[in-house]
DNA sequence: AAAGCAGGTCACGAGGTCAG
DNA sequence: CTGACCTCGTGACCTGCTTT
C-alpha cells in the first residue's frame, strides 16, 4: 500500500515514524462500545474503517506477551494505566475530553477543544513544517495511550477535527457561548450529555484497557505460530497427496481413524478453549 | 566486589573439588556462612517494610532463604559488604531502585521506575518480538548481578511490575505528583530510606544472589532427581520384599555386606559433601 | 482588570548507537 | 546481547498578548 503523506500549508522535511505505531487496543468490540458513547460520535465513521485494519494486525500486538503467563489483575490495571485526568485536588473540575485523543482538554486551541499534548504537537507540526508518514495504512486510531505512535495519523486527526492556525480564537471567551457542558466555548453541538458522560467516558477507557489486556494475556495466535502452522500444513498436504491415490481403507479403518482424529482434535483444541474461558473471565462484568 | 561469573559452563563444571581440601575448608566456611546469614536476615526484615519489590518477589527469594535463618547486625552490613551504585561521584543523588532488578533506576521507563539496562532490554524485547525460554523452572530470581542470565524470567518480571507500551509517560512530570522520596513521580509506593539504607539494599541484593547462586550451583536435589529417587526407592522395595523372607545370611556374610554397604554409602555421599564445600566457597567472605 | 490562548521553555523519557 | 550515553519529540507550565 502506498503511504499517504501530508504537505499542509507548511510542510517540507520528512520525519520517520516509529514502526511500532499499532494501536494497542480496540478489537472487534469497539463498534458496539463506540455506539454506546456519544462522546465518540465524531470519530465513529472513522472507527468503522479501522475495524478491518485492526483485526488483521492483531498478531503484531502480541509482541512480548506470548508464553508469558501474565496475570494482570484488574486493580493494578485500573490504577496504573487508566486515565486519571481529574486531579485529586480539583474534584470539582469537570472533565472535558480532547477532540483529538480523548485526554483531558486544557482549553480551546487552534479552534478545537484539545489537550496540551495535541496543542503542542500541532504547534510544532505547523512551525517546523514536518512531513509525517504513516507506516501502515494511515488509519491508526488516535487515543491517549497511543497518540505518540503515529505522528501522521495524529496530525491527520488534528486536521480532521478542525485544528488550524486560522481557527485561533484570541482573547476572552464571550460569556454566552460558554455552557456547563463545554466550558471552553467551542461549538456547542457536540456534547449534549450531562456530567455523567464524563464518568462513562473514563469507564470506557477502563473497559477498553481491560479487554485489551485480557486479550494480550490469553491470545496464543502469534505471527510466528501462524507461519509455523502454515508450514506444517503444506508439508502435511504434500505427504498426504502422494499415497492417497494408492491407499484403500476399509470402513472399519476409516471409522477408527475418524475416532482417533476426533480425539486428537479435541486434545489439541482444549488449550484454546481454556484460553477463551480465561479471556472471558477477565472481561469485567 | 567484582562480579563473580556464573556462566552456565561455570556452574556445570563447578562440582569438581579435590578431596584433600575438604575438612578444613568446610569448617572454616561454615562460620562465615553463619555470620553472613545473621546480617542478612535482619536487613531483610527491614527491607520488607520499605521495599515493595522485595516482598513482591518473595517467592523467588525464598529460594535463597530456605536454608538460612539466623540473627542480625545492621551496622556490619553497611560496613563490610556495601556495594556502591554505579556512580560514586554523585553521593548526593538519591538512590532509587529498579523495580525489576534492584539496580539504580534511571527514570520512569514504560511506566515503571527502572534502570537503563532493564529499559533497554524491554525495548529490545518488544521491538524484535523475541521469544525467550527459561532453562529452569521459570522462577529465576531477577536481581542486578544475574539479570542477564535468564531473559525469559527477566522479561516476565518486567511485565509483572507493569512495564508496557501503554504505560509510557511522555513529557515533563507534573509538579504536584513529584515527591522527595520518589523523584520519578511514579506510583505511590515510596522508598523513605536515606541513601545509606539504599546502599545496604543494593548490597543485600548481591548477597542474596551470591547465596542463591551458590546454592543452585551445588545443590543436587532438584525436583527431577527427587522423583527419580522415589521411583528407584519403590521399585527397590518391591524387589527386596519378595526374597527377604526366604534368604538366610551367615554372620560372616552379613559383616561383609555391612562393609560393602558402608563403602557404597561413602562412595555415594562424597559428591554431596563436595557440593557443600563448593557452596561454602562461593559465599562471599 | 480579567479571562484565555499562542508560543516558548525545558524536564523527561523513547529509541538509537556502539564499544565491550 | 547489553547498557551507558546521546538525540530529539513530548507535554506541563509559564509568559505575554488579545479580546471582553
Ligand atoms: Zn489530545
Ligand atoms: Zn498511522
Ligand atoms: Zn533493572
Ligand atoms: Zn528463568
Amino acid at each position: 500500500m502506498d503511504q499517504p503523506s501530508y504537505s499542509a500549508a507548511n510542510v517540507a522535511s520528512s520525519s520517520e515514524c516509529t514502526r511500532d505505531q499499532l494501536p494497542s487496543m480496540f478489537l472487534h468490540r469497539q463498534q458496539s462500545i463506540e455506539n454506546r458513547n456519544l462522546l465518540f460520535n465524531q470519530s465513529f465513521h472513522q472507527l468503522q474503517q479501522h475495524d478491518n485494519q485492526l483485526s488483521q494486525s492483531t498478531e503484531a500486538l502480541h509482541v512480548g506477551y506470548e508464553d508469558i503467563d501474565q496475570k494482570p489483575d484488574l486493580a493494578k490495571i485500573s490504577k496504573e494505566s487508566v486515565i486519571q485526568p481529574a486531579d485529586s485536588n480539583t474534584p470539582k473540575q469537570q472533565f472535558v475530553p480532547c477532540k483529538v485523543c480523548g485526554d483531558r482538554a486544557s482549553g480551546f486551541h487552534y479552534g478545537v477543544t484539545s489537550c496540551e499534548g495535541c496543542k503542542g504537537f500541532f504547534r510544532r507540526s505547523i512551525q517546523k513544517q514536518i512531513e509525517y508518514r504513516c507506516l501502515r495504512d494511515g488509519k491508526c486510531m488516535v487515543i491517549r495511550l497511543n497518540r505518540n505512535r503515529c505522528q501522521y495519523c495524529r496530525f491527520k486527526k488534528c486536521l480532521a477535527v478542525g485544528m488550524s492556525r486560522d481557527s485561533v480564537r484570541y482573547g476572552r471567551v464571550p460569556k454566552r457561548s460558554k455552557s456547563v457542558d463545554d466550558p471552553f466555548g467551542g461549538s456547542s453541538d457536540l456534547y449534549p450529555d450531562d456530567s455523567a458522560a464524563e464518568s462513562r467516558h473514563l469507564a470506557l477507557y477502563d473497559i477498553i484497557l481491560n479487554i485489551s489486556q485480557a486479550h494480550h494475556a490469553h491470545c496464543a495466535v502469534t505471527e510466528d505460530k501462524i507461519k509455523l502452522l502454515q508450514r506444517k500444513h503444506s508439508t502435511l498436504m504434500q505427504r498426504i497427496s502422494i499415497p492417497s491415490s494408492q491407499v484403500n481403507f476399509t470402513d472399519e479403518q476409516l471409522e477408527t481413524q475418524k475416532l482417533s482424529m476426533w480425539s486428537c482434535l479435541a486434545h489439541s483444541i482444549t488449550p484454546a478453549v481454556n484460553r477463551v474461558v480465561e479471556f472471558a473471565k477477565r472481561v469485567p462484568s
